[in-house]
Parts: C-alpha cells; structure tokens; sequence
DNA sequence: GTTCCTGCAAAAGATTTGCAGTGAC
DNA sequence: GTCACTGCAAATCTTTTGCAGGAAC
C-alpha cells in the first residue's frame, strides 16, 4: 500500500466507524492515526510502546477493544507470524492485500503480492467447494539479505 | 498423511531422538504416540486432556518442553490459526505437507494439499530470492457442509 | 442526561522457568 | 553415579473482562 493510501486509510476508517454510529474517541484516533502511519503490521504491545514513546498513553485494555472494532470492520486485519502474540494490519479499502516473508536470521517482516498465488487460491477455495473470506500466507526462511 | 505413514512416523521420531542421544522418557513415548496416531493438528492442552483420558497424565510443562524438541528435530510443526492457541501436528518424514482451511461457521479444521499452490510457491521465492524453508496457508471461510 | 469510551485493576488463558525427585543408561 | 527427563508450582506474557469515572452528542 502507498504512503497516500494509507492517509486516506485513517479517514476512511474514521468515516466507517462514523457511520457506524460510534462516538469519536480520543484513544481511538490516537490508535487510528498510529496504524495509518504504519506499513508494517505492529503488536498491541508495539502499539502501546509507540503510543507512549509518542507522549500519548492509551491504555491496553482500550488498545485491544479497539482493535477489536477495527477488526469487526474490516479495517484491519489480524495475523499470526508463530511466535505467540498477534499482529494487525491495515486492510487497503480499495482491497489489495499482501502476505508476509518472514526472515528466521534477521526477523525481518517483509511484505508482498504475487497474483499467481492468488489466482492459485481461487482455483483451489472452488475445486475444494469452499467460499474463502479469507486467507493468509506466511513463508519462512532466509531474506536475500541474509543469505549473502 | 496415510495412517500407515502416521504410524512409521513415531518410529522415525523416536529414532531421529535416539541419534541425538537423548533418553527415552515415557511422558515422551506417550506423546509420540499420540501425535503418531492423529491425522490432525492439536493444541498442547488438547494433549493433556487425551493423554488424561487415556489414563496417561502428563505435566502440561513436560509437554511444552516435549513438543519444543520435537519441533526442533523437524518432527512436528507449530501453526496458528488465529484463536491465540498453537497447534502442533506431523511432519511427513517424506516431506509431503498440507496446508489448512478453517471453517468460520463449525470451526472444523480441513487439511488440504495443492500441487498448483506450491509450485506458485516455488516460483515466488525465487523471484523474490528468499531461501523458503517452510510456509503456511490458512484459508478462512465456509465450508461446502455449511454453505448448504 | 444518556450512552459510549476509556483507564485501571483484576482475571483468564497459554506458555515458560526453577527446582527437586525419579529414571535411563 | 551421572545427567537427562519429568512433575509440580510459580512466574511470565498476552489478552479479556468488570467496573467506575469521564467524554461525546
């Protein structure tokens, strides 16, 4: 996702949850503002840690909520990299996604599209009968970085 | 995995821990078998309560640090599905794998194997040159038994 | 003023660690 | 006898829940 979609992700986000009837909290736009200048996917604890560094405390029980009614909304999404705690990401509304290589030497956490693999999904989620919302793809390994 | 492959697997796990000189424990042997005579993922508490019901308790500690071992040797993998608990299952000593639907509505966990997808797979890492040494797929959605 | 939003504290759930006793070799 | 393996209890870490005060409308 390019940097301007991710502003427009923030208003977006604001705008569903206006629609949605909900009240405007400062927690959550402190949160919102947080997610849409981030292009990786971050932690609830990376969120608080960087809520903090910001000078704007929010607290953790409100991130989680928070996230929670993101998620409900399709606004971002939720994923697990294997190593206990998980992480969210912003959903493009315009619907482009991504998945993730994750590096074991660096851990780094890069993301990326490739259409061959989703058109492979599609394939598959109709020869298996099955009506997929949903998927996510994580490939381990070494990054070109660590490998020389 | 067939289920006689299942079977040879405890054999080959046993063996691949006996080369790395470690003892034979029985809480170990205990949980091999079981891992060995199920075709499917579990959670760690998952096998404390078949291994309870099977009038073989096991320390949840000594499962944890039972199932760590086995995932260093390449025996099992961790996966998660996103309900927060990790699931360990098989890996085939002949290296053949599968990857996981998940059903929103009955929450059933259908394994699946698709040729195509792993040769996009293939095709990727190479053309991001990323060193694959493992991935994971989860599909999330309804099933054809709760689309009807 | 009503109802949502937030913070704090406590609880819950999963996993890890420390330590002492038992068992394999 | 030594050192790995196991069980128990306690600690840790992430996430959820209950409740009361504060803010949005």
């Amino acid at each position: 996702m390019s940097a301007s979609t991710r502003s427009e992700w923030a208003d977006h986000a604001r705008a569903v949850l206006d629609q949605a009837g909900r009240r405007k909290g400062a927690a959550r736009n402190a949160i919102i503002d947080l997610l849409g200048s981030q292009s990786c996917a971050l932690s609830a604890l990376e969120i608080e840690d960087l809520l903090r560094e910001g000078d704007r405390r929010v607290a953790r029980a409100s991130i989680y909520r928070i996230l929670e009614l993101l998620i409900e909304r399709a606004l971002i999404t939720r994923l697990e990299l294997g190593d206990g705690t998980a992480r969210y990401e912003l959903v493009d509304p315009g619907g482009n996604h991504h998945h993730h290589l994750l590096c074991d030497s660096c851990g780094q956490l890069v993301p990326f599209h490739d259409g061959d693999l989703e058109r492979s999904i599609d394939r598959l989620s109709r020869r298996l009968g099955f009506l997929t919302h949903d998927h996510e793809i994580v490939l381990r390994g070494d990054c070109s970085a660590c490998r020389s």
